[in-house]
DNA sequence: GTCGCTTCCGTACGGCGTACGAAACTGATA
DNA sequence: TATCAGTTTCGTACGCCGTACGGAAGCGAC
């Protein structure tokens, strides 16, 4: 008749809908946005979800999947506009960028991914299909297009990861030699300022800069050379 | 046979050195070559040592410490030869390529270091000094050197992460884009042995494309538009 | 001797991931 | 409606971890 509630019931509890991945994933990444990852446990995770940690178990695996869950969450997240027929420089460019900013929405996530999940990319992620269409519309080798997309990859997140983590900063404000010793001719017309502006260098700057260096020396290498590519080494 | 115990051990005692920050960084270092960093804890550390895990606490601050300790002995064991008269992309060339050998011979303690200490080049560094010297002698304006020098860093260390912990290889011999043909073999490979590969990507040469590639685009910037150096863009 | 100082170590606390089994809930069936 | 099987939740507990704390062993100076 009664229905016995030991436990109580909806309204006192302050989750209402059952445990599921998904909803451990998005808690997760609330506190990892908060506190990064490093600060994330399951008990907290747990906390948070108004549940005790082992219940979790019955949804996820273990930490690891969890971590791994929310990264594949972010990263389906990406959107990108594929400009068809804009200039193959361009639509990379404007593909980095976007890749940044989702970087910046998840600063402390993605600082971690980039070095402890490998896979943080697959095959079949608007990123990588939308990487590999450019790299082959700019005119690289069939054969070659999954190797310059990953090299792109690699050199992208490495500067994203000196960004995330303050080192590109860091090394950027670090003076250039120290003693004088001077030598070979470096056209230096700066006065002795040491240049200590509490600015200090634009990040955005720096990102495009790379971008362009890479571009430039790849639009270098396919038009001048063709040979060079298919030479290999 | 009298044995020359100055220090008669209360308790059984193997070490007949006494524990030295040096000595402990050093055996850290060794567990960690074996085992990675993350398997390194204090309790194994001291068992290494012959001592109990508090001792070490006398001789260094904390866990992090250690790390921190074991990343600065490593780096600064770092050595190059400087080619003077040699041109800058050849002496860039053969500094990355010292830099990723060092790389090679501690891959688990840099793919660590890498990622969570930004301050594990220092500005005193062999590496450092002569990175900003080559950047310098290339005909980068003088307020830009530190910039240049950082962004190259943040590119080589991305590639090499990515080299160490399987990304770059997992990436470049993924499928460049369409679900339709479906293939299969993936073959997983054992980072850090990059000796004889049978199979398609090749580190080394990926690891030259990219620094000839940067080096191209740098070679480009720099001769063809100086005023675009000093227009800052 | 006996001090004072450095080095070493035993014990212990709080937090972690998670194995295990019991309890509570749910929906299908009788 | 009562029963029951399967799923979801939870309590307890184990073995790790980093490290705070205080006591003990060695050693040079007096």
């Amino acid at each position: 008749m009664e229905k016995k509630v030991r436990r109580p019931p909806r309204g006192t509890r302050k989750r209402d809908v059952p445990l599921t991945e998904a909803g451990i994933y998005a808690a997760a990444l609330r506190l990892i946005d908060e506190d990064g990852v490093e600060a994330l446990t399951m008990r907290k995770l747990a906390t948070e979800l108004d549940a005790n940690p082992m219940s979790l178990y019955h949804h996820v695996p273990n930490k690891d999947a969890v971590l791994r869950g929310v990264t594949r969450m972010v990263g389906a997240q990406f959107r990108t506009v594929t400009l068809e027929d804009a200039p193959w420089q361009e639509r990379i460019r404007l593909l980095a960028t976007d890749f940044r900013s989702l970087a910046h929405r998840h600063p402390k996530l993605l600082a971690y991914s980039f070095s402890h999940q490998p896979d943080f990319i697959q095959p079949d992620d608007p990123f990588w299909t939308a990487l590999t269409a450019i790299v082959a519309a700019a005119g690289v080798p069939q054969s070659e297009v999954s190797e310059i997309a990953a090299l792109m990859v690699a050199v992208v997140i490495g500067v994203l990861t000196a960004e995330l983590n303050g080192a590109l900063h860091q090394w950027s404000t670090l003076k250039p030699h120290g003693p004088e010793a001077d030598e070979d001719g470096a056209a230096d017309a700066d006065p002795g300022s040491t240049g200590a502006a509490p600015e200090g260098p634009d990040q955005d700057h720096m990102f495009r800069l790379v971008l362009d260096t890479l571009i430039t020396g790849l639009e270098t290498r396919l038009t001048a050379g063709r040979a060079r590519w298919d030479a290999g080494h």
